[in-house]
DNA sequence: GTGAAAGCGCTAACAG
DNA sequence: CTGTTAGCGCTTTCAC
């Protein structure tokens, strides 16, 4: 372990190439004006001292660090992984790094962690955030750069959403095609956008389709919440659910697999999102496909063009909340089925 | 969009409190060497202000960021995420925050992005690296404090990996306890050392069974490799085939069902890792349960040490390569069964 | 108890 | 083309 007596700085090369902080600075830049021999000099003295110049000394020079941050409710669902992935190979591919907060569902976590991911880079990306239309409202003037996943604001900062209503509505819709009259929602956080939406597109459904009973079930995200509520739903007779999201669904799927309740025999499931896995669970669950991914990638796209403005009308389109709604396609697979006994 | 003149600063707290700068970062880092007076004066001022102290100036001047690096081979996969989950969340149980480096299972980025991710925070924590020993040996000094999670490096840091020797042995044991004899192993990539591990315990568990014929085949780390395997697979005419991990054992899940040949009738699967996922597979995987999380958290707490080296002998435990193996647990589920025929 | 000043490591005018 | 100097925003001796 031997210990380095102090990190090497830009004021070590500097000496050993017998040449100034400025220059060493220039050079290590890629700047042109220097004398060839120079800065041949200084770079092999760098080499020689495996100099790397610090990015916190570079940052708060150049009052940027080439960083964002991202906000999720919850790394440890598959949505947000995809999304944060998205957001991470995008960013990378522009040299830029992502700076994680997880507010574990937590809205009240949110205001400190976003604030703090944001005042370590350069912007930040908040992914579905749970906190309040007037506290996200109030924050996010303090947090621009911004842009906003699942979630709208007006015209504080570039919105990207998905059709959750329609992708929900498409999803009852192919279940009253075969036949099923009597459905179960389970919902999620009510503290989630995403979450209202696809009330409402469940509400127009049912508008449409008076003939159709639909009850709404508290739920929640995740394996454990679809699991648990399968004697809630076995109790009211529905021989169709509608998932919040594939989690659920695969949690439900499961129980009532234990039930031996049969999956689409004898009860029609639904999920949201198709992550990689619903369609290797059994059966693969039908659900609305979210592109995730681009999702990500779009999201640091409106970072990276507020960061760099470029030329053309981008200006106007990201200075203002240019708002992308993301549209879903039904994805249809084993867990739905004919009403039973039809 | 009111533009903001200039960020406020601490010199804008100190003038409006009437107070000089000094005073103001002795109150806000809680010195209680403050007249209270003054401190409430101060932080009224701060309040009026929204004020918040630059990180990057703290950091600079402090010396620390209470920021980690983790370097992923790849995002995408579950068993990274979860890892990663573990290690954010005992971080930020400590106030610190996680930058993510994705090298996408590409080594040569490795060295670049774990350097970068160091710099930029207080320590950093390498889960499974694909880049060589010597590589690896050579940056080591230059990472430290790291932690290493699926790779070992003589005394050089703390060093966490899972005994994918002795799971992959379970699960062939298994196998040959259910009567098969002709067995597969879908390998991972060369440049993974659990992958050798592993390859290390099939090793054994042929020279404890000479009867048994173990053909190895080339493999990948996802869903894909895994369904583009089936043709080979099949053509080995083995019962049973061990892949390099549950995503490899879901693709080619995935795709048996395809051909029609049935899980475990025809064909037992088995995977590794038991991510999420693996329990709702159909038939649900049959695995060796590693600790994933718990990897993730242990790491954060080994980096945790070395950053706040505490009394007792951890100076000892730690300083050196404290060593720790995790065991992994035979999860028999669905995908295997009795050899056909049998 | 509080302020002045030096410094963390680097960049960017501004002179020469 | 290169060196000097003044910051970036904050913390921290060291005097008062």
């Amino acid at each position: 372990m031997t210990k380095q007596p102090r990190r090497i700085g830009i004021a070590d090369v500097a000496s050993r190439a017998g040449v100034s902080l400025a220059t060493v600075s220039r050079v290590m830049n890629g700047s042109f004006t220097v004398d060839r021999g120079i800065a041949a000099r200084v770079r092999a003295a760098a080499e020689d001292l495996q100099y790397h110049p610090n990015p916190l000394g570079r940052s708060l020079a150049l009052g940027k660090s080439e960083t964002i941050g991202i906000l999720v409710p919850d790394l440890a669902n598959p949505m947000f992984q995809a999304v944060l992935r998205g957001v991470s190979m995008a960013a990378a591919r522009d040299g830029y790094r992502v700076l994680i907060a997880d507010s574990s569902e937590t809205s009240s976590e949110e205001h400190v962690l976003a604030s703090d991911a944001r005042r370590r880079g350069d912007g930040v990306v908040l992914c579905a955030p749970r906190m309040s239309d007037e506290e996200l409202e109030a924050l996010a003037p303090t947090l621009q750069p911004m842009v906003l996943i699942n979630r709208t604001l007006s015209g504080a900062a570039p919105t990207l959403t998905v059709d959750y209503a329609d992708g929900i509505r498409a999803l009852a819709e192919h279940l009253f095609a075969q036949g099923h009259r009597k459905l179960v929602f389970l919902s999620g956080p009510e503290s989630s956008a995403s979450n209202r939406l696809r009330l409402q597109g469940l509400e127009q459904f049912t508008a449409e389709h008076p003939e159709v009973s639909l009850q709404i079930l508290p739920g929640g995200v995740s394996f454990a919440s679809g699991h648990g509520a399968v004697h809630d739903v076995l109790a009211t007779q529905a021989t169709g659910v509608l998932a919040f999201n594939d989690l659920v669904a695969m949690g439900l799927l499961s129980g009532l697999h234990e039930q031996e309740v049969s999956v689409p025999g004898e009860m029609s499931v639904t999920g949201f999102d198709d992550i990689e896995f619903s369609a290797y669970t059994s059966p693969p669950l039908t659900t609305a496909t979210v592109p995730l991914n681009e999702l990500g990638e779009q999201a640091w796209q409106r970072l990276h063009e507020m960061l760099h403005p470029s030329a053309e009308g981008t200006a106007v389109e990201s200075g203002a909340a240019a708002g992308t709604v993301f549209p879903t396609t039904l994805q249809v697979r084993g867990s739905t089925g004919p009403v039973p006994g039809a």
